[in-house]
DNA sequence: CTGTTAGCGCTTTCAG
DNA sequence: CTGAAAGCGCTAACAG
């Protein structure tokens, strides 16, 4: 004899059946998103009682058994970039449409994220989008319960599957833009050259920058951070170059404050800029920054394959790669 | 006699329990974070085994009996505008730093959110932080299991505890601001105003400018995001006016921009431009607006103390203002 | 197709 | 203080 359910309390599942008159694992079938083996006249009853009922199936309980819970981690090392604020809005937004929710990860400079991890919910989820480069694809996979690890952070060792965007495209048209505009020196300003992502991107401006027989007079690190390329430009390191290129549109923004008198309209221009991400600010007049960027619709698209389809990928350290573009801006 | 553990699984407590030649209870109690009765002997056991064997409690298995997740819901509209960025990661970060995970639920134009929301983990959280104003308290607190919510967009009907800047403290050092540079006529361009928050804001601009014997010109309707700004202030419906306050930086920014000759430094300026929220970006060179701001870690601050002692504001509705400043830029 | 019966891993009565 | 046992709500295995 089963005890009246308190109403205060969801309707179980148990309820439903009992309601429906059939047993629970009838109910459960019935009401799987899966095809189970149901007849048609209990399935019917089953969906008529849940719905009578407004049962709403407690997904804790179901994920003990499934081992799957409908979240997807995403992984950051901190949110602090305009860029971020032009990606992660889209990206939320489109987990959310196929069902999934989001467990947002912030890595930042926190040790022992491991055993935070851990301790809480992140660790069951579906699929880990790994846009901060705290690990390699083998220590993150063990962070998580499954091996759903999808790197965005150009850290693509070990057979994980990775997309990242073709830079050498955007870096080459970028630097042929300079080159075909008399440019014969050049400054290189950086980010954290410690991520794999960012040493590919400098490698590539290099390379680029050589083949066009420029010469390049000075590398100077920041952090892709506004700030730092606002103090690299203000410190004796900075140089006279014909061209600045910068590994972010943040850097490319600090840079063109200090130098603010260089380009306005009725000056010759003292160097021309390059940035890198092609931040939406970047389109409107304070910061005409000629930048490289990618299309995150089509970019977000491919992780959300990933999410749907996960076996695509699957098989073996998949990398996709997302065209990037140069947009010329009349900061160069 | 107990299976031999499978050595790709992680342990389970019956595990830990066998090795350190216990029971199940005793383990759970020595390994709980609540005091438990456990002899000092057989918790040093337990704990020893535990760490022997690397052992993680299953969080899921453990909500489905404590009804506690760890996890905190983040409910916004989405995250578009500037000021988001230095909100949300200073409030991710401290989140994780009393070792809770957040779930961010962006609600945008969503419908049956309440579907979805129940469909998922984030139903089960044991708070959620509404930055939204998609619906009110009583609506948000049905849409979770339980009645932590904290009301964070100034809907705070119902006794729902709430966190909102004192604006009008802000708003009259403003308006006081322009009205000590003779300003005599004002346009006031405003947000979404469906939000109770922005009411409030547009009822605070239109009292203290009546206070200061200001004349209202007219008042514009955008949607705090730049572009609006930006249309706005191109569209006929544009007026003279000595002063324009807008009730978001990023409109401000728009402003500005169309009106970009008229802040020159070589020209007399045409209006003085006051924004609010106080983004980053405003303490440059390119966007130097006067604006409202409040201090973040004071506000989240708050909000952790919702987080670790809700009961402090469980007691019927409790408003917690944060104090805004003034502080004037150039554009003014 | 259907129902019974075990669990998932953990906490918590409830008797000792 | 301790352990056996009963669940949390749901799904899966296994006979019918």
């Amino acid at each position: 004899m089963m005890a009246p359910r308190k109403s205060d309390d969801q309707p179980t599942i148990a309820d439903v059946a009992e309601l429906a008159g059939v047993s629970r694992a009838i109910a459960s079938r019935a009401l799987s998103s899966e095809p189970r083996p149901v007849s048609a006249d209990k399935r019917e009853r089953v969906l008529q009682a849940a719905h009578q009922l407004g049962y709403k199936p407690n997904l804790l309980a179901r994920s003990l058994t499934t081992k799957t819970v409908n979240l997807v981690a995403v992984v950051v090392n901190h949110i602090h970039d305009l860029s971020d604020l032009d990606l992660f809005d889209l990206l939320i937004s489109e987990i959310q449409s196929i069902g999934k929710q989001v467990i947002f990860v912030r890595v930042g400079s926190a040790e022992r994220i491991e055993e935070f991890l851990r301790n809480g919910i992140a660790y069951h989820v579906d699929a880990a989008l790994v846009f901060s480069d705290f690990a390699d694809a083998a220590t993150v996979r063990k962070m998580f319960r499954n091996d759903r690890v999808l790197m965005l952070n150009g850290m693509r060792d070990e057979g994980a599957p990775a997309i990242i965007p073709d830079e050498l495209t955007g870096i080459a048209a970028a630097v042929a833009d300079a080159a075909g505009k008399d440019v014969r020196t050049a400054m290189l300003v950086t980010g954290r050259s410690a991520s794999p992502v960012e040493q590919a991107r400098i490698g590539h401006y290099k390379s680029e920058i050589r083949r066009h027989g420029i010469e390049l007079v000075a590398e100077l690190r920041g952090d892709y951070s506004y700030q730092s390329g606002r103090a690299l430009a203000a410190s004796p390191a900075w140089q006279k170059a014909d061209a600045v290129f910068c590994t972010s549109d943040a850097m490319a923004m600090g840079v063109l404050d200090v130098h603010r008198d260089a380009f306005s309209e009725n000056r010759a221009r003292e160097f021309r800029l390059y940035g890198f991400d092609d931040v939406t600010l970047a389109e409107y007049e304070a910061y005409p920054i000629s930048s490289i960027g990618y299309d995150k619709t089509v970019y977000i698209k491919e992780i959300l394959g990933f999410l749907t389809a996960p076996d695509r990928f699957q098989s073996g350290g998949i990398l996709v790669q997302v065209p990037t573009y140069f947009v010329a801006r009349s900061s160069s």
